[in-house]
DNA sequence: CTGAACCTTCCTGTATAGGGGAAGGTCAAG
DNA sequence: CTTGACCTTCCCCTATACAGGAAGGTTCAG
């Protein structure tokens, strides 16, 4: 199949599998006589686990190593349970970040209704911050 | 006060301070008569509103926009409580994005715990997403 | 044979907040 | 008078996951 309706079956674009074909994730596909990519269906397979990993927040990189390791005929299974773990980790750093921002911001926002806007002097710009 | 003082009373670079500069976040500066920038104290001031701002999780732009506000001779107060305002939903926003990755994630590593991983078959790729 | 729809490669741009470094000018001390 | 520390402008680079578009080739229907 050609890129175009690969892109369409995978709900994605042309550029998309092209990118993911220069970045690695899509091994180079076959060739027609006119220079056109032809597709077999497993890549779809493929496009769809890169999805699956997307949406748990991977970067492209890091599926493109699990990708590698089976490639290279072995389990990703316990790299994936890996990375799984690191992100977790550092979705739980971020969210607690965010939370102490959320804090500080509603510290500010409370601390606005109680202050007399006019007592904001020019020289410290503005008292709400 | 030249640069280099500025930079290190403010606990920043020169490099950051010209880029404020650039941005319209820090007026143009007078300048000694071999062309170095020349400050007052005033904006040891301002840079320190830039950098609360920042730990408030304004952008550059917005913080550029209150200074606007202020150096139009309005007290940007307002503006300013709208700002927090919408920064809060958002990061409220963020934080249950985050939330729901956390979730779907810790789901995914759940079932790694519980699935053989030899029944991961090469054209899956990973059972584990 | 021609036009539309598709494909090819290649180059540029996006947003953010600066960092790195080149080539050259300025100022004080020794 | 020179050395070193500072300053100037200018231009390129960073990460991420693509999108936009140019210039040209291919394929199929009519």
């Amino acid at each position: 199949m050609r890129i175009g309706e690969l892109a369409e079956a995978a709900d994605t674009t042309t550029k998309t599998l092209r990118y993911y074909e220069d970045q690695g994730l899509l091994r180079a596909a076959g060739r027609t006589p006119g220079g056109y990519r032809d597709y077999t269906t497993d890549t779809l397979t493929r496009i769809d686990f890169i999805h699956r990993g997307q949406a748990a927040g991977l970067t492209l990189a890091q599926i493109r190593q699990i990708l590698d390791i089976r490639d290279h005929g072995q389990a990703p299974c316990n790299h994936v349970r890996d990375l799984l773990d690191t992100r977790l980790t550092d979705i739980d750093r971020q969210i607690h970040q965010l939370q102490d921002l959320r804090d500080t911001l509603a510290g500010l926002r409370d601390r606005a209704d109680h202050v007399e806007p006019d007592t904001c002097s020019t020289d410290q710009i503005c008292r709400y911050l």
